[in-house]
RNA sequence: CGGGAUGUAGCGCAGUUGGUAGCGCACUACGUUCGGGACGUAGGGGUCGCUGGUUCGAGUCCAGUCAUCCCGACCA
């Protein structure tokens, strides 16, 4: 499994597996790629939901729920964005199942066909604007903020674990504005919103930047995203935020009228961010011991592991570790003490070293006897002796020093890993031996990103938001261009 | 949908020219252990993906079928 996940010496399946597993359906059932979230997997999808519900609402946001199913009309609505999923909905044509006449089983009754069929919804836009058609008469009515936390479908070809699933888990939003301006500055800020998430919360430094034509969403007039370099040297896209124009509001008749009495079509975005979020983590931090959480995420941020020989002894170094547990409980600080005698100390160390806890405390009887606990961090895997007097603060520290260490060292990593390219030799050259991103000249022609896309398998990542204006020639058709862009193999 | 591979215990795998279904990990019990995945002894667990064929006899040979994985095309 996962086998595709691989740093550059390694899989990941043993740290995928902590997380998540290949849902096992029925064999035949030809559901591929569908997967289990396991709790400690979905412990951490709690708190990337909690941090970003948090933020959503902080810039003034709602959430709602819309249906799972959408009528198949909906979808004929707008024409490029049918274009960009027709080929991979799954679609409910039937509503009654019955016992077969031969007593084989159960069959789907022929007689319950549905008149219209329902499609799993692949994404949302089309039955939310067909609501917002009814929620949006005046200006007052503007703008209209909402966030939905829901799962959908797409039937890939191919499926990748957390990367692309058939069934995935998302938040998708979907605003309605006034002005064509208000709508791209919330595009805006909610890449911001999602940059500073992943940033400060997953410690995986990303680059701000919108998307070339062929690589736009479909429907949409501007696609922002955040692009993220994994260990492999491989981009993924870890979030986008798009600008809809009118597009929608003009598929789906949503009108409003001005201060002026006139009647306008609506500005709209969406922008949405994934399980894929989870991949990211796993693909920027680990190593070749399991998982390497970074502390705001960890649903254990500090264990406690006793190292003891009876039960005597157990009673004696569970004061000392229950003592350290409040302390750093109340802190804030979520701490696991592990006293199950079910299993080795050795064997615990491990276990949560392929977890990716950050901090590991081990009370022994020495401890015991010298007032000292050892500390181990996970991300440098470095162990020291402390006072246990000083454990609380001390913790309180190292869990920002590792927080601000696995960012560190997914930048530098990233800044390693980053090229620039002036020639097309060269540029094939590092995307086939060295991989990561390269910055290079590109024409700005949708043909060209297409060749350079069949001959090196690299696409156009994006053009950042902060690229300086620089004359140079286009690496491929030597015509002038005015800025570099980065292109990387992507997941 | 093209190209390659694979389906045998919960997981990872072996199974020779056809002859009683195996190994490692995990699991159960007891004992000794416990500062980096302990050890011993005794156990439990399988219609060998499915269907059909050849044969006295099929995990093994043949045909079909289903599914999965990898590489492409498609995509968050």
């Amino acid at each position: 499994m996962a086998k595709h996940l691989t740093t550059r010496s390694e899989d990941y399946s043993k740290w995928y597996n902590e997380l998540v597993v290949k849902a096992d359906l029925a064999e035949n059932s030809g559901v591929r790629g569908c997967m289990v979230i396991k709790p400690y997997g979905f412990a951490i999808w709690e708190k990337v939901q909690a941090e970003l519900d948090r933020m959503f609402k902080e810039t003034g946001h709602e959430n709602a729920y819309f249906p799972l199913f959408i009528p198949k009309s909906y979808f004929s609505k707008e024409a490029s964005h049918v274009d960009g999923f027709a080929k991979e909905c799954a679609v409910v044509t039937h509503y009654r199942l019955k016992n077969d006449e031969d007593g084989k089983g159960i069959i789907v009754d022929p007689e319950a066909k549905l008149e219209e069929e329902l499609i799993v919804r692949p994404t949302s836009e089309t039955i939310i604007w067909d609501t917002y058609r009814n929620w949006i008469q005046s200006y007052r009515d503007l703008p209209l903020l909402i966030n939905q936390w829901a799962n959908v479908v797409r039937w890939e070809m191919r499926t990748r674990l957390f990367l692309r699933t058939a069934e995935f888990l998302w938040q998708e939003g979907h605003t309605a504005h006034a002005t064509k301006e208000e709508a791209i500055a919330e595009a805006e800020q909610m890449l911001d919103v999602y940059a500073t998430f992943v940033e400060n919360f997953m410690a995986i430094p990303v680059i701000r930047g919108v998307k070339s034509e062929n690589e736009r969403f479909a429907g949409a007039i501007e696609t922002y995203c955040i692009e993220a370099l994994m260990q492999d040297g491989k981009a993924l896209q870890a979030g986008t935020s798009h600008f809809l124009g009118q597009n929608f509001a003009k598929a789906f008749d949503v009108k409003f009228q001005n201060k002026e009495g006139k009647t306008e079509f609506v500005w709209a975005t969406s922008w949405g961010v994934s399980t894929r979020l989870m991949g990211a983590l796993v693909m920027t931090h680990s190593d070749d011991n399991g998982l390497v959480l970074p502390p705001n995420l960890a649903p254990i941020q500090v264990v406690i592991v006793p190292i003891y020989k009876g039960i005597d002894q157990l009673e004696e170094i569970s004061v000392v570790a229950k003592k350290i547990q409040s302390e750093l409980r109340s802190r804030g600080i979520s701490v696991k003490f592990d006293d199950r005698d079910t299993h080795k100390p050795g064997w615990k160390f491990n276990e949560y070293e392929l977890k990716g806890v950050p901090v590991r405390i081990a009370i022994g009887p020495k401890d015991l006897e010298k007032g000292t606990v050892e500390i181990a961090r996970r991300d440098t895997l470095e162990k020291e002796f402390l006072q246990q007097a000083d454990v609380a603060n001390k913790v309180e520290h190292l869990l920002e020093q590792i927080q601000k260490n696995l960012y560190q060292k997914a930048l530098d990593f990233r800044e390693e890993s980053t090229y620039r390219a002036d020639s097309w030799d060269e540029f094939v050259d590092i995307i086939e031996n060295k991989g990561g991103f390269v910055y290079a000249h590109w024409d700005g022609t949708p043909e060209t990103e297409e060749i350079i896309k069949e001959k090196t398998k690299a696409t156009i990542r994006c053009i950042p938001l902060d690229a300086k204006k620089e004359s140079g020639k286009c690496i491929l058709t030597g015509k002038p261009s005015d800025r570099r862009v980065i292109f990387a193999k992507a997941y």
